[in-house]
DNA sequence: CTGAAAGCGCTAACAG
DNA sequence: CTGTTAGCGCTTTCAG
């Protein structure tokens, strides 16, 4: 800027407003600010725009593990959205570890993003870390998985509605024995596992404690859980999975073991991922809207960060439904 | 750090350097610093520190697709190994979009990024974008994707030997009329592609011009592709598939035909993403070392951002390797 | 061991 | 319409 300034005989500050075109400056004086510009490849500096401005055009998103299709299918939503207002994304991968979050979100802090989407690896009650968000004034949206005492924005669908969802479908394909390998002992673990107890009760039906089981999120945890469950007598002619990932290996396990989906064992997953329909035996699952999720969470940001004033927290529920394909499709009843 | 200078009637200075426990102070001075520091929470603010240090602790990761799991796979190596070192990765998703990708190109530029890596969704022959960043003195490493004449650090394999090795063991398995579904128009796409001719060639295999179908990328693409393959006469009896999600849509495509996969046809894919093994067929890849990719391309990038001297570029290649699975396992023979 | 001066590259606010 | 002044929050350099 110094040398455009020199080179044309104006003054710094008139550079600066013509490369923003500044309502006040001649058109004239514009176009050779601009030409010359141009001519010597000047790139602006955001570091020092953004001192001054207070504003970074940086978001940051944090989420348990970009390797789940579910999460990466919600960044690409964010990324869409806000990329086209010009932010960008800095991505922080959890891998569900709570103290990596709380790192990593104060290292976002520091970094001054002008606001923030969580899907948080936090485990229920330990909602700390979101204290410093709000003394910081970050804006912050809470994406997938709800935290219990924040009053936050939240995106997402409700997570009992999906367990209740998917127990039911199960029910009623003529399942009578359903197992639920659970997922970690966050919001969305707990909520679903709720959700498959609650609809149990409604049908008047009871599972024996064995009958739950821990898968943590990703397929091969699903494969492990499932052998588990194949040992328990008597077996289970129904499960609902964490997610689609865990349902996945979970089939294998089923299909391994010489048995049959969804003849002999049911099974159903819940996020609806967009290999669900090419997996072994092709996957019932609850579709959550993903796409969707990141959009609205996007939008929800973009306008806390325009606002002015503190806006009160919003909750945007999407509604969640069965997509049954062969893995639920049973002929008795 | 005015308000501790303040506080405890220090400079600034003494503030700065006790925060940064640089050698020349006090204990004591450091302690009550670090204390008071505390206290108040202080937050040290990057983007006053970075504008004059001219260090962002910022890396751009530029990536064709992040729901494609090979990239998510990388991106995630990437982060482990460069958070780490304390950086953080700010993603960009160009779409397989070229434009994109030179504008956020730039724009990591402008936010001064201390380097990049790039799975380039350049067209041969367009190199152009690069010679900013060489301009720039930004140092970046390529990955997965090689650009024809650009002299830059690569970590990836040889795309050829990728196709000749897909391409040898599906002949290896009886197959004699063999596809190809490639992909777009990138050196991995057009690598594969030459790969695959080559290992014709050797065997003395010839394929007719309607062998070599368009996919681009995903899934849905491959199904497509598969689609129009299974009209051509006579019928292929293997297909090599450009990279995995096009194999899971295509092995769906032959089943939906009332064919067999691998008797009536074969297919094998590329990449090895960690579900290939729980599709409807198990799937036959060819394994790319993935995960160290990333790791390798960080560790690269990281050497080129902590030399003061400018080092010449190093190409990385790791030795891909058959995964054979059901998708490609023929009795007869 | 501590501090004063100067400045990173840019912009807000106001004066000409 | 253009320019001056005064910083944003921190670090580097060098003198006490």
């Amino acid at each position: 800027m110094k040398d455009i300034a020199k080179d044309l005989g104006v003054s710094l500050m008139t550079v600066s407003k013509a490369l923003r075109n500044h309502s006040d400056i001649s058109d004239e004086t514009r176009e050779r600010v601009l030409k010359r510009a141009t001519e010597l490849n000047y790139q602006p500096n955001w570091i020092a725009q953004s001192l001054v401005t207070r504003k970074t055009f940086l978001i940051g998103l944090v989420i348990p593990d970009l390797m789940h299709s579910f999460f990466a299918e919600v960044a690409k939503g964010i990324g869409r959205k806000l990329g086209g207002m010009g932010y960008q994304i800095v991505i922080s991968n959890t891998e569900e570890d709570e103290a990596r979050e709380e790192r990593h979100l104060n290292l976002l802090i520091a970094r001054k993003v002008d606001g923030l989407i969580v899907a948080s690896a936090q485990r229920s009650g330990r909602a700390d870390v979101f204290q410093s968000l709000e003394a910081a004034k970050v804006p912050y949206v809470l994406i997938d998985r709800m935290l219990a005492g924040v009053e936050a924005n939240f995106v997402g669908v409700k997570d009992a509605e999906v367990g209740d969802l998917a127990t039911t479908h199960l029910i009623e394909q003529g399942c009578r024995r359903i197992a639920h390998i659970r997922g970690p002992a966050v919001a969305t673990g707990s909520g679903r596992l709720r959700g498959y107890r609650q609809a149990l009760a409604r049908h008047g039906l009871k599972a024996p404690t064995e009958y739950v089981v821990c898968g943590e999120s990703g397929d091969h945890t699903g494969y492990e859980a499932m052998r588990e469950l194949l040992l328990v007598e008597p077996r289970p002619d129904g499960v609902f999975c964490y997610n689609d990932p865990v349902a996945a290996g979970a089939i294998k396990a089923v299909l391994e073991a010489g048995l049959s989906v969804p003849d002999d064992i049911a099974i159903i997953g819940a996020g609806n991922v967009h290999y669900s329909d090419l997996l072994r035996v092709p996957l019932s699952t609850i579709d959550q809207s993903t796409t969707r999720i990141g959009e609205a969470a996007a939008e929800l940001l973009s306008e806390c960060m325009t606002s002015k004033s503190a806006l009160p927290a919003r909750r945007i529920f999407f509604t969640p439904t069965v997509v049954p394909r062969d893995s639920t499709r049973r002929l008795a009843r």
